[in-house]
DNA sequence: CGACGTACGACTGTAAACAGTCGACTTACA
DNA sequence: TGTAAGTCGACTGTTTACAGTCGTACGTCG
């Protein structure tokens, strides 16, 4: 009965609350909820079919991802990112992949690690020629991977709190300038980087491909 | 009538959810809620005077900061941290106050920088014969401060999700290693390293602050 | 004409009630 | 005696109802 993980464990269904967590996440990064759109509970509580209750855990939690910011009594809105805040987020980010990457260096058996890179890479590769949408899926996957394999959950945790801000600045900021700053090959470089276990180099090709991200977003 | 912030603004209630969560994060890391604790949530309700559902508000924004560990079936408990969960979390701490010394160095007026760390400093050496929670206050007043002068809200936003997580490990690791590791000194010297503008010696500066809190704590 | 007041509408804050699920304990039966 | 079915209690998931607050539009009085 070992090893039987994900088909059987189809039986466990989400709470709605988390249902709608996800259904607000995928429609204000897909612009479905604009930005500085003011969001009304009992409007979206009826859009979503559950009660107001239900919906206010939800938008809590999506507060603190930095989706939604809040105004006076408890206003809340979709945050509007600006320039300086999407530098600011991939500055953060690249502090915490940084750390992965070098994490991941002094790990034991880097074998396993860059074998599930590659594949994620592999993953990445297989979407190449999908709608936008698609590929920043794939890149996310890649880097939330990365995140995943140190070991360290609360490096993981942070980089997914954050995750939500990176992919509304990927597909807002990179809507017009038609992004296609996720190139397989600087993945690649990664990964490379890490298999030297060279720490420094591999700070390095972090930072440089979280520079060129930001600057591609943002320029 | 400009310029009148803070007093006039006395005025402003919390809303229960807030003044729940401030309670409950006193009530973990002080150790009245040890870790592994189950939570029942109709205890805490009435304990708290408040509603259910104001109370679950507050309890899904402690469990995103990692205060709370959730079980099956949505059954909370406080969150235990062995020494690899502490020394992780200290990872991370450290390479977002990383950044944080590194952005200060690049900003245009460190004056105005310097000037304020001092002050938090100032306050440390207040509090220097305190009780431990007010030297862990005001340690990690230092550290948020750090990170606020930044003005880099993602940055702070990061940490702040981070804090609880610190203030628990400080707390419960340092009851019996008794902590003396706040030491006044050792951030005048991130001050002073800021104060060079060196982004090197900053990023050496604390790294090795942090190793020294995170060893303490786990050795 | 303008300042003040007032009634109404829209939302959020908060509370209380209902429903479903799991575990523990008990009981019946072989 | 051991095992399977059944019942009870304890919680969480979810919904519905109520209270309070702020803005707005309109009306009144100076």
């Amino acid at each position: 009965m070992a090893g039987l993980t994900a088909p059987l464990l189809g039986l466990e269904k989400k709470s709605l609350r988390e249902q709608a967590l996800a259904a607000l996440r995928t429609a204000i990064t897909s612009g479905e909820l604009e930005p500085g759109r003011h969001l009304v509970e009992t409007e979206l509580s009826e859009m979503l079919q559950i009660s107001r209750g239900t919906l206010r855990e939800a938008l809590r939690q999506l507060e603190q991802e930095g989706l939604l910011s809040a105004g006076p009594r408890g206003r809340l809105s979709v945050r509007h990112l600006d320039e300086k805040e999407i530098r600011d987020i991939f500055a953060v980010r690249a502090a915490l992949e940084s750390l992965a990457a070098r994490t991941l260096c002094e790990l034991p058996d880097r074998q396993h690690v860059t074998q599930s890179l590659h594949k994620a890479i592999d993953a990445m590769s297989a979407t190449a020629d999908g709608t936008l949408e698609e590929r920043i899926e794939s890149d996310l996957e890649f880097h939330r991977t990365l995140c995943r394999l140190t070991g360290n959950e609360t490096l993981l945790h942070s980089w997914q709190s954050l995750e939500g801000s990176i992919r509304m600045s990927i597909m807002f900021a990179g809507r017009e300038k038609g992004v296609s700053n996720m190139s397989v090959d600087r993945h690649r470089d990664i990964v490379a980087a890490i298999d030297t276990g060279d720490a420094a180099l591999v700070r390095k090709t972090i930072l440089e491909h979280m520079d060129t991200a930001a600057a591609t977003l943002v320029s």
